[in-house]
DNA sequence: CTCGTCATGTAAGACGTTACATGATTTC
DNA sequence: GAAATCATGTAACGTCTTACATGACGAG
């Protein structure tokens, strides 16, 4: 009765895990973290997140509790397991999860770049630039609320492992800034 | 007879039609160039590529031309056509393409550092570290071979594009190991 | 009275990857 | 004798996204 089917985790689901280990929560309030926090290096869709959660709780990683609610609608709460949370320090541990992926659509059409209008590139340059920042102040603003304080500087304290995730946002926002300026220098010369 | 059934290409799609813009080649031409300068920005595997020409072909925005080969297997090399380079102009100008996309497992492994053995996290840092510094010097020796040399400096001119393109590999890298070091520094605190 | 929050889910399909299959030729 | 290069493809599957569906409550 452990399992029906259903092998491993798929790496979203992994991810998903890990986010139940430190406190249960609803597919919703997940959501919700995949967005601000995970979400930089892991994108999860809400639809993605509701499909996993039945998995996991399939291969007995974790566990779903119905909460009736007033006013609001009923939620489901999941907990990790023992067993999910031995899984998922095997998982995490393991030497090669897999490379980084990077999917860069203004950087392709920089690549063709020749192939478009004047004009036109340093618009699209433009765009880009501004939903970077307004990610870069996001990204400043939780280092600088919801994660200050002085935490032990240790690896076995979650405080500072989340901080290097948004040091690592802030750290590569700020690299593509320093890019986009080079980009704008090609952009207008002589076009 | 224009097409039969198939609506647009998808994203990779494109970005193989974008390949054959420039001078027609083979599926196997095209996936040794992902590798080497799209494939940093926009990863596409050799079955990909096999399965999106004859897609290309049929909605005729590519003509395939079989060119027989002693010693050598036989290849057919691949030709962009008027509404091939129409539509990819087009699609490569429209606003919104699409946003970034990043996977990132290492940040997985750092986000989740609190559960992994003490010295694990150093020694993933490491191997990490020296994937990155080898790609570092891949990219900086297209940027001084086969990218070097002056061109016009201008949108218009495919080189700069592509040494753009480069560019964003090397500052995005030296960011990445800037961030490392800061990873070095908590990991090794007093584990 | 409209918009945002809370809350869960499904169905269909797009997109891309892994692994398999083949085989001659050249280089070390 | 082993390995890399050249060259093309397919079948099965994993993974994730888009769009749809529903509905009550509170704030402005």
């Amino acid at each position: 009765m452990k399992n029906t089917s259903d092998k491993q985790p798929s790496p979203g689901g992994w991810v998903i895990l890990g986010l139940l280990l430190d406190s249960p929560k609803s597919g919703y309030d997940l959501s919700a973290i995949a967005q601000r926090s995970v979400g930089q290096f892991w994108p999860l869709t809400k639809a993605h997140i509701y499909g996993e959660l039945p998995k996991l709780e399939r291969l007995s990683y974790v566990e779903g509790q119905e909460v009736p609610q007033q006013g609001v609608p009923d939620k489901k709460i999941y907990t990790a397991t023992k067993e999910g949370r031995e899984a998922f320090s095997d998982w995490l541990a393991s030497p090669s999860i897999g490379e980084p992926l990077l999917r860069h659509p203004l950087l392709v059409q920089v690549f063709f770049g020749a192939h478009l209008p004047p004009g036109r590139l340093k618009e699209l340059v433009d765009v880009y630039r501004q939903s970077v920042i307004k990610t870069h102040s996001q990204y400043s603003a939780i280092l600088n609320h919801a994660l200050k304080g002085s935490s032990s500087g240790s690896a076995s304290d979650p405080v500072s492992m989340r901080r290097l995730a948004v040091r690592h946002a802030l750290i590569r926002i700020e690299a593509e800034l320093v890019w986009l300026n080079e980009v704008d220098l090609v952009a207008i010369a002589t076009d």
